[in-house]
DNA sequence: AACACTAATGCAACAAAGTTGCAATGTCGG
DNA sequence: CCGACATTGCAACTTTGTTGCATTAGTGTT
């Protein structure tokens, strides 16, 4: 899996230049099995020296190249995840559901399973269905 | 159907007082066929009396009361829409979808059919799955 | 190892959506 | 019609995220 790789070259097979606070917010995300928050990779690097600046624009930049996407959570904030996790392929935004704890609040990427079904449809009533994003509410393994 | 009644009628059946702004921005939303935002309906009525902090507790007055609900469209900010419309008995957010056109960016709240399938299992892998939101992407009729 | 091209950074200022506090006003049951 | 209580209107504020620009740093080439 991806994740073995270190930062510095999944950064660079990403066609993204390899600096210090992209290092470090790439190694928040690898680290967590959740989709995160501008404000929880702050808070996890934890260095007042962090521009949230440079953050803002590191995340957009990962998720430009296709390192990361990006979900709005129950508070419509951005959370960001690698698209690499939880499978060995990249995923991407179609073939994936978002597991969202009621009681957490987090959000987990979850691989296409029965929890995730498509439509079986592609037409209905002149809605032409090109894609669909499931979001799944419920309790996640942590809460109970 | 519901709308049948009067903007009136329906505010007191759902235990809200009766003003001229609620009458207002109810009668926007049920002539309209989709989820609408707090500027859209601020535009919708057109009138620069009328005051956009009123028309914020207007809204969550009637998401509160179970009049409307809300849903975060593509840029993150909350749209409403009535809860009867596009059915004849009360929806909750578990029973039904909503379609994002791509073109127009417009959301419309969709009854539960074949194109948003529940999950079929209840647990997996130790998340429990209690709902689920269906946002179904494509092109609605009104675009093609 | 040094160079130059280009992209990334850090800072301040800004933008948009939405919330809060509070005095003034309006609604509605009795 | 009155009084209790909810709603309104205004200003100030909060949060999240973006933009402009001068400075700094990464990278491929020599």
């Amino acid at each position: 899996m991806a994740t073995k790789e270190n930062p510095g070259e999944i950064l660079h097979k990403y066609g993204l230049k390899v600096t210090a606070t992209r290092i470090r917010v790439l190694d928040v995300l690898i680290n967590s099995p959740v989709a995160l928050s501008h404000s929880d990779i702050i808070g996890l690097i934890d260095d007042p020296m962090i521009d949230k600046v440079t953050v803002y624009r590191t995340l957009n930049a990962f998720t430009t190249q296709g390192l990361t996407h990006k979900v709005a959570n129950e508070d419509r904030n951005w959370l960001y995840a690698l698209y690499f996790h939880n499978s060995n392929q990249p995923a991407t935004s179609d073939d994936h559901a978002h597991f969202i704890c009621r009681q957490c609040e987090r959000i987990y990427c979850m691989p296409i399973t029965s929890m995730n079904p498509k439509p079986d449809v592609r037409e209905i009533g002149g809605f032409v269905i090109t894609s669909h994003e499931h979001r799944i509410h419920g309790v996640c393994p942590e809460c109970h």
